[in-house]
RNA sequence: GCCGGAGUGGCGGAACUGGUAGACGCAGGGGACUUAAAAUCCUCUUCCCGCAAGGGAGUGCAGGUUCGAGUCCUGCCUCCGGCACCA
């Protein structure tokens, strides 16, 4: 019989009980938010969950993305919930930054109203998802109660030497107008727009992530429950090298530093190599035969992007007239600038050694310099630069070593002749924070003629972000513009001062705000340090991949920092990190330009947010990018409407006594609760969905035949119960008809009898010589003697042994019997 | 170049510590219901041979280990991501 039409009847007072996912949608948003399930305050009595999704920038119109993001966040947030939990889980809005202003300029709107508008439309298509937050932790980062802090952090960072001003080569964005980080520059192009960098040389405030370098890539190895892909980008990031530092004399006076990983490779050194910025060259080719092709090649040199010089191929350089002396063997080599060696690693020169180095052999080849191998390469060796392993030749007192020995003989000699060390490099860069921009956190710092750089007392925070009405990017702040903001009183003197103008990278607000979530309305500080000891770390952080070195990074930085300052009580901010895949929809990422972008909020209304949820959580690995499927909702929409016939159909229960049917279903339902519980604690949810699936098809087949009560309402009300974290209005309603008295989300999670979960009989396969050729179903606890017994007596085996021998029968009890026959 | 990750039906994807490859869903074929359509339901759906029973092949390619390999090992190919003139 068909039970979806003929194994109930609707009743006519439930006629209107149709799945009107509208309806039950924004009743269930309403009664939580009443109900303030999910606002929490300290509670010591139950073990805290901190749960937190990257706060979104407010782009106004939520993507498929977000959706992706909030319903893993969600889903979250309500299992760990009914598990007895005191969760946390807030949301804010990183609502300064570039994007802002650029949105801004476009509309013509001011980017505070502008923002604003687009917080509210964001925060009620958020609710339509029906995720859950305690909105009375919400936050804004320009607001001023919250950046206030942030200028107040950067106080502390430049009080304890942390925060400087600096001149030095900095990348620029042509397009945005604004100088970049090292870590906002993405295969030489500007991280937001795409536009190649250039190289200026310009006065800018940094942070000093180097002094944290060795901290923060140490403590990557406690990280356990990070993807092992993001703790290699930070790895490879901070770049660790260990080498030696040492001194150069020039012949004829004067001297400068290398920086080498390979010191038992000194005596190869046939060259030295300057970057064309490097402070000495000024002094070693003025005069010299070369200037003025040296000067022609160092403002060109200064002209092109690093990644036109790269696209060059081949090297380039010029030899500065000077001679450099080796100082182990007194050898006199030529000094040269080329580009290939950068101004900001090292110290901007080195030792060129091209017998093991191919870019020095590249650049020996080409200007005909001599090349020395230090280091045996094997006999069949054919190639240029030898890198590899070997005995230390033609290196007087290394000869002879292998490399380990022969670097470490090479540091002694250096230290002992007072001219080297060894010592470690990093590739890490201090972090510039300061931007041409107007819609960020001011820079709280006063310049004065008489005192210098001198900072806003703490007193007089925030450091208000004028009203702008041009705001439009022109290489220097829009603040500049603005006299009363600009003259001010010197903190120390009283004096005529100018205060800062550039504005901080919105990664400063990111890098700390989840601390402030724990103590969000905080007036006197940035948070009373109770607060995060409770919270802190953050037991689940989620967010998407790019921001793996960038966001990642200096969250980790600003944490350690905060925790030297005894603010806070873990080291590291984030205790479990996951990264979700994209959405991408004809083979690109779903955005707004490529007009490939399926609207949620239409889906709210067609689907409803349950259907579309539980599409998220099923359409594949939650890492990996996902392709998105307009008819994969419709999948999800049809399952909910079993669901909701189940739930809803007056079902003829028999009052017979139970059956062996009776204890399948209750057994599936166990197994259920078993699978999910497992898959949602591995973060495999689009396994968990077809379990329910499978729950819900069987119970469709188990009504139709005289099912008894108590085992339908065992059974469905474990359904509803997994339910409630994946499709809470659904699940919320249904629980709600059943005549349950309580809130679902109240509920406990669902535990599962092992017992009961077992399951009575299996299906064994029988194989001859590793081939399937026949199954028996089985008792569960089938011994091996029996299960060979059964396999031999097969007529399907027998026929296939066919009179031959048996050589050996492998029985895995209850699944396997391999017959081997010779 | 270096470091990660991945290749399974028409599609998204399942497959515990090596043990029924293709769960679940989508799409498609056939059928029921309907005046009809939609919706819903039933059923089939990896490929090849066969009317069928059944057989053979099959998880990027080539080998290997094993009673047995999507899973382990070796060597390739392809794709994706990160880093990249970092001394």
């Amino acid at each position: 019989m068909d039970w979806r039409c003929g194994g109930w009847r609707a009743l006519p007072s439930r006629i209107q009980m149709s799945y009107d996912h509208e309806r039950i949608e924004a009743k269930w948003q309403e009664v939580w938010e009443k109900h303030r399930t999910f606002n929490v305050t300290k509670d010591e009595s139950r073990p805290k969950f901190y749960n937190l999704c990257m706060y979104p920038y407010p782009s106004g119109a939520l993507h498929q993305g977000h959706v992706r993001n909030y319903t893993f966040g969600d889903l979250l947030t309500r299992y760990k919930t009914m598990q007895g939990y005191n969760v946390l889980s807030p949301m804010g809005w990183d609502s300064f930054g570039l994007p802002a202003e650029n949105a801004a300029i476009q509309t013509g709107a001011h980017p505070k109203t502008n923002t604003e508008a687009q917080i509210e439309t964001m925060k009620t298509q958020i609710k339509q998802l029906g995720s859950m937050y305690d909105w009375d932790r919400e936050l804004a980062s320009h607001d001023p109660d919250f950046y206030r802090w942030d200028q107040w952090l950067f106080l502390e960072l430049y009080a304890h030497g942390l925060a400087y001003k600096a001149e030095s080569l900095v990348n620029w964005c042509p397009r945005d107008q604004t100088v970049l980080a090292n870590e906002q520059v993405v295969d030489g192009g500007c991280e937001r727009c795409g536009t190649p960098v250039e190289r200026r040389k310009l006065a800018q405030w940094y942070f000093k992530i180097t002094d944290f370098a060795d901290r923060l890539l140490e403590s990557i190895d406690d990280l356990t429950e990070w993807p092992e892909r993001v703790k290699t980008m930070q790895r490879n990031w901070i770049g660790r090298s260990e080498g030696a530092l040492f001194t150069i004399d020039v012949d004829g006076g004067g001297s400068f530093d290398v920086f080498t990983t390979r010191p038992d490779t000194i005596f190869g050194m046939t060259f030295c190599v300057l970057a064309p910025e490097h402070p000495l060259v000024e002094t070693l080719i003025s005069g010299s035969e070369t200037e003025d092709e040296a000067r022609r090649y160092i403002a060109e040199a200064g002209r092109t992007s690093d990644v036109e010089r790269m696209a060059e191929g081949g090297k380039t350089g010029v030899f500065t007239g000077a001679y450099a002396i080796n100082p182990v063997n007194e050898r006199r080599v030529p000094i040269y600038i080329a580009d290939y060696v950068l101004m900001g690693y090292g110290t901007g020169a080195i030792m060129a050694v091209p017998g093991q180095d191919q870019r020095d052999w590249d650049f020996a080849t080409k200007f005909g310099l001599d090349i020395i191998r230090t280091v045996e390469p094997p006999a069949d060796f054919d190639g240029e630069a030898y890198l590899g392993e070997g005995k230390t030749i033609n290196s007087e007192f290394l000869d002879r070593l292998d490399r380990d020995g022969a670097v470490r003989k090479t540091i002694e000699w250096l230290e002992e002749k007072g001219i080297g060390e060894g010592t470690v490099q990093y590739r890490v860069r201090d972090w510039l924070i300061s931007r041409q921009r107007y819609w960020g956190s001011p820079i709280p710092m006063v310049d004065c003629d008489e005192c210098g750089l001198v900072p806003v007392p703490r007193d007089q925070l925030p450091v208000l972000l004028p009203h702008v009405e041009d705001y439009a990017p022109k290489g220097r702040s829009p603040l500049a513009a603005v006299e009363e903001f600009v003259n001010t009183d010197c903190p120390e003197c009283d004096g005529p001062a100018r205060r800062e103008t550039d504005t901080m990278d919105t990664f400063v607000d990111s890098s700390w705000y989840y601390f402030r979530f724990a103590d969000p309305a905080n007036d006197d500080a940035i948070f009373d340090p109770s607060q995060p000891a409770y919270w802190m770390p953050v037991d689940q952080y989620i967010g998407g991949i790019e921001h793996a070195v960038l966001h990642l990074l200096y969250a980790r930085f600003i944490t350690k920092f905060l925790y030297d300052r005894g603010l806070s009580t873990v080291e590291e901010p984030f205790a479990r990190l996951f990264t979700q895949g994209m959405i991408t929809l004809g083979g690109a990422k779903m955005s707004k330009s490529k007009g490939n972008v399926v609207d949620p909020v239409e889906q709210f209304r067609s689907h409803g947010a349950d259907a579309l949820r539980l599409y998220h959580l099923f359409m594949g690995p939650p890492t990996d990018d996902a392709v998105w499927n307009d008819a994969g909702i419709d999948g999800t929409r049809r399952f909910l409407e079993r669901v909701w016939k189940l739930g809803t159909a007056e079902h003829e229960f028999s009052d017979r006594g139970p059956a062996e049917r009776d204890a399948e279903i209750i057994g599936l339902a166990h197994r259920t609760v078993r699978k999910v519980t497992e898959d949602v604690e591995g973060f495999r949810f689009n396994t968990a969905v077809p379990a329910l699936m499978i729950l819900a098809n069987e119970l469709g087949d188990y009504v139709t035949g005289s099912p008894r009560r108590e085992a339908f309402d065992e059974a469905f009300d474990r359904l509803l119960l997994l339910m409630a974290p994946m499709a809470p209005h659904i699940a919320h309603e249904l629980w709600e008809v059943r005549g349950h008295g309580r809130l679902l989300a109240m509920e406990a999670w669902p535990t599962w009898d092992e017992d009961l979960a077992r399951e009575e009989t299996v299906t064994m396969i029988v194989q001859v010589n590793g081939k399937v050729r026949d199954r028996i179903d089985v008792s569960a606890d089938i011994s091996a003697d029996e299960a060979e017994r059964m396999a031999l007596e097969s007529e399907k085996i027998k026929a296939w042994l066919d009179g031959d021998q048996v050589q050996r029968v492998i029985a895995r009890p209850p699944n396997l019997v391999n017959v081997v026959k010779g």
